[in-house]
DNA sequence: CCTTGACCTTCCAGTATATGGAAGGTTTAA
DNA sequence: TTAAACCTTCCATATACTGGAAGGTCAAGG
């Protein structure tokens, strides 16, 4: 099975895995006697259970930390039980963040709405985000961040 | 004002300064004959502008857009009103995915935790991934990437 | 005069997770 | 034989910084 086929078969990109094996999540596969990459079956299986766990938002070197115990035959469960409470937790903290800065941000847009001019005069730039004062938490703000950029 | 000086005034780390004039979001300082930065009180105030629009969720993107408008003397209020509303749908929208991600990875946990052994055997690597259906959002997805390294 | 420490400078690398492209080699079918 | 569709490696990009290395400057104290 050459890349392709198998990228096919999982839904992956070629490049990502490429990438993924680069970062020790997929094992190096043998190459044919030009180099190209020969993929056996369970390699699939791998790659959908990379799939899988990203799903449930866990990190690359989470799901790296996961093969790895599976490679020296440790029980996983209660390791992935404990990162899924700890994902629980963060999700729970983002929802609470997330909807305390959706009000400021519905407040000061409403305030805004209602100027005919922002006064921006003077050495002023604009005067919606020189008067506002919303105050968003970190994790709230990172997650703005990647989410623009993954658009 | 050197850039520890502006750094301390304004909270904002000297890298971050520096890092900021590469990015033209901070105009390029006077230099000392010794080739130091140096700052007058206005570039306080551009910093503080530069916070506060991050603290809205904007990017350092639209931070530049807005600062380019006011360069050229035009109204910046229009535009950042609809940046305003297009930050506030995103969050709308990613509280929605996140809490029906949350609801599904509180369903998977609850039904992890009545296992004892996560059925890891044969070829499978843990049985509560593999069994699990979770479909998060890319959206929400982005944003747990992004959590996990903030922390 | 010399040293020490706290500044400052530039440049390079790394963070996380891919993805796009360049430049070139291989294989398969027509 | 040639064109398409693969494959290979390496480098760059996106985001918003942050850390470190190697070295220059400045002020105070001995």
């Amino acid at each position: 099975m050459k890349i392709g086929e198998l990228a096919t078969a999982t839904g992956v990109n070629p490049k990502t895995i490429r990438f993924y094996e680069s970062e020790g999540l997929v094992r190096e596969p043998e190459r044919t006697p030009s180099g190209y990459r020969s993929y056996r079956p369970v390699d699939v299986e791998r790659l959908d259970f990379i799939r899988k766990s990203k799903r449930l938002g866990l990190s690359l070197s989470e799901i790296k930390g996961i093969l790895r115990l599976h490679e020296r035959s440790e029980p996983t469960c209660v390791h992935v039980r404990s990162l899924l409470d700890d994902k629980l937790d963060r999700v729970q903290a983002a929802l609470r963040d997330l909807q305390e800065f959706q009000e400021e941000l519905q407040r000061l847009r409403d305030a805004a709405g209602t100027l005919t001019d922002c006064g921006a005069t003077g050495g002023r730039i604009c005067g919606i985000i020189e008067e506002s004062d919303v105050a968003i938490s970190p994790g709230a703000l990172a997650w703005i961040d990647k989410r623009s950029s993954s658009r």
